[in-house]
Parts: structure tokens; C-alpha cells; sequence
DNA sequence: GAATAGGTAACAGAATTGGTTACAAATATA
DNA sequence: TATATTTGTAACCAATTCTGTTACCTATTC
């Protein structure tokens, strides 16, 4: 996964201080630090995902789909990632072995952390892209960047 | 990450299950389904974290440096991760800028699933290598794959 | 019709990963 | 001592993934 969901959170963000108004890629980009195709790839997973929708043309751009308290962290993870986190992925499985040694570390390690990647689910949950807006604009009050938000440039 | 804890914790339970004798790593690799440099390098790694030991030559292999029972995956977790899950990785950061929105989100982020983190930490910890050979002879008696325990090949 | 902006395909470069070969160093044993 | 065994490690390759970038088409507004 490695940048993407902390750059859709990114975008999440920026859209909800920006609630209302359609936001460019080429804006969004600037404030991830990324490219706006790059921003454009993710904005389509999102909005596969519900999440925002997109107006083309000119004075388009992109807005959330919900309002920004209803937008929970667990949503985005789920939208962004391919896989689950490959702690417990096993290299040269043999799925034709039945008792493919593999295969069942691979259950039983499932089995035993199960509860964790619950754990970090439901904690994923609890937190909305609103809030993750307001502990950004607190902690930049807080570095002294007025004004900025969640829509400092870079 | 990818495979590595997987085969580490591969490893291990087949190490508990040999205990007391050295297993080389051309044995470790077939178990696992890999290559027996990989295991080696595998084993280093594990090695310097102080969970084996190795001797070399003739009759040489590797053996557990602890009780089974005194060896947690979040020891062999963190012997072997080189990152924190990159679930909060931000690409381009600007670490110069003092209002680098990108660092401030991940700060943000952080904070946000600390408490997640701790939790999977905790439940890595709640695990030891004893547990993991035990449940995987379990799976393998239900499999009906008799004597295999932690050493089936392949 | 022109300007703006998203949608998407295609490609390049970097990084990571896993497998493999090769070889030196260490150790047990004949 | 000589040989076989086994680890330690460097080097390389192929595959994959990720990010950035260019290019071009489509849609929308003015």
C-alpha cells in the first residue's frame, strides 16, 4: 500500500475543509506533494468506493460523496488497499498439497492474529475524516502556519 | 515485509520442534519452500535479535537460543521487520519545512493508530513460538498428515 | 469553438523481493 | 592432514511494485 492511504487521508481531508466547493487535481497534488495524475489514479479508487465524486470541465474537480463525519478511516483503508497487510503472507504456497505445510502456517498465524487486524480495524473505525481535519488544522495552529489548514501548498 | 515473517516464524516452530538438535538450512528450506541462502540470510537476521544460534561445518545447523516458550512473535517481528507497517508512510515529505503539511499529516496519522499499533504489538507478544509449533500440530493431526508436525517438507 | 479539468493508457526509473550461483571460512570426521 | 559438510556473504537476475510523467481523449463551461 505504502503512500496511498495517507494520501487519500490527505485528499479526504482537504476535501472536507473544503466542503462544498470542487477541488482540482492539480490542487490536491500540490498539497500532497504528488503528481495530478497520480492524485486523479487515487480519487478513482475513492470514488469507486463511494467515497467522492468527481465533476469534469471547466470549474470541475472533486468533492466528498458524504459528509465528512460519515467518512470513517476503516472506509478509506478499505477502498485503498489491495491486500491485507502481508504479515502473514506466505512466499511459495503449494495449494494442491493438502498437507501443504504452508498453507496451514499460514491458517494458523490467520488464527492467532486475528484479533489484532480486528483490533486495528475497529480503530480504523472510530476515527472519521473529520476529525482527522480538525487534528490536522489543531496541529498546525499549534506549528504556527496560519491559515493553512488542511490546505497548506507542499 | 512480505514473506519474511512468515518463514521466520516457519522457522522458529520447526526449530522448537527439532529442540536441542541443529537443523541446517537446506532441511529449514525445504520445510519452508524456499532457498536454503534465503534461510541463511533469514537466520542472520534472527541470529543478531539473539533469538538462534548457528554452528558451522560439519553437523553444524541452527537451533533455538531460548525456550520456545520464551521466544513471542513480536520478538520475531521485530527482529525481522524493517519498518512499522507503512500503513502511515507519506511519500514526499518536506522535511526541512517547519509547516510541512506532509509530515504534519503523518504525525497526525500516528497519533490517530497509535493505540491500533500497541494492540497488535500486544497481541504479537501474547503469542510465543511454543504455541505456534503446538497449533500447528493440531492443524496438521486434523489434516491427517501423520508425523509431519512443524517438519513437513514442502 | 476555446479553455478547463477529469479518465486512462502507456512508459520510465527506483526500490524491493526472492531465488540463484559462487566462494570463503569454519568444523567434524575419516 | 585431507575431505566433506555447513554456515556467512557477496553478487546478480528476474519479477514485482510504486511513483512520477507524458500523452491523449472526453466532458463541461463559457
Amino acid at each position: 500500500m505504502n503512500t496511498r492511504f495517507a494520501v487519500a487521508t490527505h485528499i479526504l481531508a482537504y476535501l472536507a475543509h473544503n466542503q462544498g466547493q470542487p477541488v482540482s487535481s492539480e490542487v490536491l497534488a500540490g498539497s500532497a506533494g504528488t503528481h495530478p495524475v497520480v492524485v486523479r489514479r487515487l480519487v478513482g479508487t475513492l470514488r469507486e468506493a463511494g467515497l467522492v465524486q468527481s465533476q469534469r470541465g471547466s470549474g470541475g474537480g472533486t468533492l466528498l460523496a458524504r459528509p465528512a463525519p460519515a467518512i470513517s478511516l476503516l472506509d478509506v483503508y478499505r477502498a485503498v488497499r489491495e491486500t491485507e497487510p502481508d504479515l502473514f503472507q506466505v512466499g511459495s504456497t503449494n495449494p494442491n498439497a493438502r498437507c501443504d505445510i504452508g498453507r496451514v502456517m499460514q491458517e494458523t498465524l490467520e488464527d492467532l492474529f486475528g484479533p489484532a487486524i480486528e483490533a486495528m480495524h475497529a480503530a480504523l473505525a472510530a476515527v472519521s475524516v473529520a476529525q482527522v481535519t480538525e487534528a490536522l488544522s489543531h496541529r498546525l495552529a499549534e506549528a504556527g502556519c496560519p491559515g493553512t489548514a488542511a490546505g497548506a501548498t507542499g
